[in-house]
Formats: C-alpha cells, sequence, structure tokens
DNA sequence: GCGCTATAGTTGACTACACAAGCAATAGTA
DNA sequence: TACTATTGCTTGTGTAGTCAACTATAGCGC
C-alpha cells in the first residue's frame, strides 16, 4: 500500500545520499574519535577547537567565533573549554575593550598537545580515507561536501578581528 | 616547525574531506532534523527506526539487528525502542524459536506516523540537497559516500560486504 | 544623564548516546 | 545430566551536547 514510502532509496537520490552521510558519519566519527580520545584524552570537538585556536590571530578567539567555527552552540563551547581550561590546555583572557569578551586562549601546553595529537589524527585520517578513495575521489567527495552550509565557511572567514 | 600541522587543509586532501564531512553532517543534521522534531516529534534516529522496521518482513526485527543498521549500541536501541514504545509506534513481541530475543513491531500507529513524517521528511530532504547538488551530482556524492563503512549494508541482515 | 535593545557568555534542566556490568537463554561439550 | 561459552538484551553511570533563562556589558536615541 505504501511501498512507495517504504523503499524510498531507489527512487531519490537526495534521500540516498543523505542516509549514506549520515552512516558515513557515524562509522567515520565513531572510528576516529575512539583513537583520538584513546591515544590523547582529546574529542573531536577538542581537537578542533585547539587547531582553531592555533590558527587564528596569537592563537585566541573569542567564544562565540569558535561556536560558529565548531557549528557548536555558545552554551556547548562553554562546556567544551571548561573541559579544555581544566586540562590546562587553553586559559581565560579578558578583553580590553569589550568587557563582555572572553577570548579563549591557548596556552603552550595546548600547541603542544595539539601538535602531538596531529600526528597520530592526520595518519588515522589519512589510513582511514586513503584506503577508500584515491586522491582525486578525495577532492571530488571534500568539493562536493564543501557546498553543504557551515562546511566550507570555516576556511575563509576565520580572522575577523572584529572586536 | 609547526605551520604544516597548523594549516593542514591545503596539505591534505583526506582531512579536508573529513572535515567537511564532520561541519556538513552537522549542519544538515540539525537542520533537518529540527524540522522532523518540529513537525513529527521524530529525531532521525526515531524515524530511521521507523523506517528499518517497515521495510523489514512482517514490520519486525530484532533489536540486535536494528542496532546494526543504525549503527548504534544495543544499549542505544533499548534506550530508542523505549520512547517509541511509549509513544505507542512499536511494540515488543517475543520470539517463539529463541526466548532471548525480542522483536520489535512496528504497530499501526507507527506505520501511519511513518506515512505522515515521510512525506515531510522526503521533501525536506529533497530540498536541502536539491538546492545544493543535480541529480548527478548527488549520485557521485551518494556513491562516494558508500564506500565508508555501514553506509552501503543497509538492505538485509546480511551485511558482509565491506572492505 | 536615562532607558531600550542587542550581544557575549554562563548556568540548570534535559536528551541522546556510549561503555561496562549483569541477567537470561541458547549452544556446545561431555 | 551438568558445565561453560556465547548471544540478546537491559540497566547504572558518565559525557557531550541542546534549549531556555539569566547576568552583564555595549551602544543607540532621547
Amino acid at each position: 500500500m505504501s511501498s512507495q514510502v517504504l523503499t524510498p532509496q531507489q527512487q531519490n537520490p537526495a534521500l540516498d545520499a543523505w542516509i549514506r552521510l549520515l552512516r558515513g558519519h557515524a562509522a567515520a566519527t565513531r572510528e576516529l574519535s575512539a583513537q583520538l580520545v584513546a591515544e590523547h584524552g582529546l574529542t573531536i570537538n577538542d581537537y578542533e577547537a585547539l587547531l582553531h585556536l592555533s590558527r587564528a590571530d596569537e592563537g585566541r578567539m573569542r567564544r562565540v567565533d569558535l561556536a560558529g567555527n565548531l557549528l557548536l552552540t555558545p552554551s556547548g563551547v562553554t562546556r567544551l573549554l571548561d573541559g579544555l581550561e581544566q586540562a590546562g590546555l587553553v586559559e581565560r583572557a579578558a578583553c580590553a575593550s569589550d568587557r563582555r569578551v572572553t577570548y579563549a586562549v591557548l596556552t603552550d601546553a595546548g600547541r603542544a598537545k595539539l601538535r602531538a595529537a596531529s600526528d597520530a589524527h592526520l595518519a588515522g585520517v589519512r589510513e582511514y580515507f586513503g584506503r577508500r578513495f584515491s586522491d582525486e575521489e578525495l577532492d571530488q567527495l571534500a568539493g562536493l561536501l564543501g557546498r553543504l552550509p557551515g562546511a566550507a565557511g570555516a576556511d575563509a572567514g576565520d580572522c575577523s578581528a572584529e572586536t
């Protein structure tokens, strides 16, 4: 009776892509995150937060900008940074020109941690994707995924410097 | 000394694809899940659980098989189905030949709910992806994502075609 | 100066998972 | 029969995130 609805994968390329995106993300996240947590005690978001900070001017960012880059809510960033602060990887700094703002600043320990974790993580990612795709296909995949919102904005507008 | 590490996206197509997969998934999930929750009170996993059940023989599956298809742990499935049972969308059924097994069975209400939600969800997915990709690109994207583990074996209880 | 609105950030309550431990039933071995 | 290992599932606990409500500051119009 409703068999069109019930076997939609054949009928709809968008749904097909969507479901595979969900599954592929779940599988990849599980494996790569487990690796990162086991070897360095960092989650994927921890790692990416450190990465963004390391690439920002003076190793610091406003928390709201970090939220935008990580696709987290402001409260999510507060909790994420709580953990990183307790681990001594980032610290807070006040903004002289706007007292509402609290910067998250990468510490030396945080920078060292990122450097240490990067090697393993990069190797893991390269292994995970390189095993399944050629370089050309990776470019293709990245190009397609980059058209989704949020997937591209990390590169261009990072150093806003608007205080 | 660490500048290679700190701007890795240019140097590594695998990492580029990985980061965009993360971001693209986060953005798409947020939007499409919010839609589904707002309109029908179902999360993405709720929806997919109902979908898998509807496509299974007699609308029922062992919980462990459902876990495999949804990429959830057994405990995750227990909690997911708890919610769906309370909502009356699925019920439990014993297995005559193996008393360890509890089937999850789609109820009539569950089937109706799925049918109602499918229209909106399919439309949302089509709009979200169709706005950004041509049909051909969607096929390409699905084909690439399908090579990730877990993304392909969604059809039957037998999933052994990986790697 | 005063009030008003917008923005940055935190907190409490909640949800959705994972992991580890445990129970019940089955299968294998004797 | 009994004894052990494996499988299916549930539960306790912990974690990462959301949303709504809140405080504090900034910046505008008057």
